[in-house]
DNA sequence: CGAGTCCTTGAAATGGATCAAACGCTGTGG
DNA sequence: CCACAGCGTTTGATCCATTTCAAGGACTCG
């Protein structure tokens, strides 16, 4: 079992004040998109929108669920523990994602979800998911596809990023990181070495000679700001 | 990349009957426990119920979906497949579950159903389905409880059976095993070798020695039927 | 009883883990 | 602006877990 880095402190989100859903820029994927304008002042009113900073711990596991999440920006880690202390990175999420569902069906989170990359964040009250559900007949289809969602994010975990050679994984890794904040030009933003290990299960080590051996290939080159990659994505495909 | 038995021709279901929800043992674990008595008769009207052998295909990855499936009894094994053809086993479900939720949100089947042990299961038509939610308020809650408990299995799918050392894997699995299908006397039924390895994403070689080491251990003993294992439970914890 | 299928065991080859050390950033203070 | 401290990354060498290949054994079905 590989080593998650160990959990930050809860760091304090700078407050950015209500959201503002209506205006929203990216409310086609998210969870408000089915609502009409007139919903938007008063239903939607407790929604805080808040900023965190890299490391910061959003909630955690066991934890009294009172609210889901809905990301704006930025990229956070959803880590599960079992008992005994194994930990793991179990989903990555990106703008449009929404996190802590299981606030709607029990009492505690399932998971710790920490920052990677700077976020903006929504923060809605369980309250006014129930209000909606009960207002608002397809709302609970939007609800239903995030579960989708996160349901296919674990499918894809396990087979592209739990199974096969580690080399395979990376690869597909890589082309996920990609598809999550679609950098423009096929250009990546690199995590902690550690951290993309303990994604694919492996050493921090390993993961590092992949990506070197695949700079050899020629199928990724640095990117300007050394935490940036560039892909070639069909050359990486090809090397699956 | 390990292989998973080749997918079998779908196989002819028998077909038990109508169901019989109302009398249905295990109604309290189901979707249907919160409906009234007089739903049962003209709602849930064109439920069948069916039993499938061992290597039956019940759907297909890419089949268009038209009913979710709840299973009375039996084991069933859930193989998601990339483009590129690797597969793997992403889910087993037991008595209670439900299966083909995508049926809910989406025009296809997300996975192949194959199964493992002869299954006694009941179909329902999406048609009924959105019948229900659309007369029964809470019928809703019932239905995110089992997205919810997908999503469980897959998160635990991801840290008990594909992280750290194949001996830990294998004891989880033979632990939840137990779980999913409480044998008594702790007593669990196997899978065929190559499932079980497939499982675990590894080889059935290594899944065997595992097995044979821990036969060495004395946690577990050969049941009667060969096909069985007795589990020492706690000693089996204790070795993770 | 024999054929087929699945399970078991052994020996050799390999991928990945681990340990240890050097390197290269980035930010800080002089 | 430079030097240095600190942290995360890179590389090398060794060791071990797991895979792979190969063959033998056991159960099941006709």
């Amino acid at each position: 079992m590989h080593n998650i880095p160990s959990l930050s402190l809860c760091a304090k989100p700078e407050w950015v004040g209500r959201a503002d859903c209506k205006h929203c820029a990216i409310r086609q994927m998210m969870l408000f998109s089915s609502l009409e304008a007139s919903d938007f002042d008063h239903i939607l009113e407790p929604i805080d929108n808040l900023r965190f900073g890299p490391k910061a711990c959003i909630y955690t596991q066991g934890e009294e669920s009172n609210s889901i999440y809905s990301i704006r920006n930025g990229l956070v880690k959803l880590i599960q523990s079992l008992p005994d202390g194994t930990q793991r990175i179990v989903r990555l999420l990106g703008p449009g994602a929404v996190t802590g569902l299981e606030a709607l069906v029990g009492e505690t989170y399932q998971h710790t979800l920490l920052v990677c990359q700077e976020v903006d964040i929504c923060r809605i009250p369980i309250e006014t998911m129930k209000q909606l559900e009960k207002d608002h007949p397809n709302f609970n289809e939007q609800v239903m596809k995030h579960w989708e969602q996160h349901l296919n994010l674990a499918d894809r975990w396990i087979i592209e990023l739990s199974s096969g050679p580690i080399r395979n994984r990376v690869i597909r890794f890589l082309l996920m990181l990609l598809e999550i904040k679609s950098g423009k030009n096929n250009t990546i933003r690199l995590l902690s070495y550690d951290d993309m290990a303990a994604i694919i299960d492996t050493s921090r080590e390993t993961f590092n000679r992949v990506i070197a051996d695949l700079k050899a290939n020629g199928v990724v080159k640095k990117g300007e700001s050394s935490k940036e990659l560039q892909l070639d994505v069909e050359g990486l495909k090809s090397l699956l």
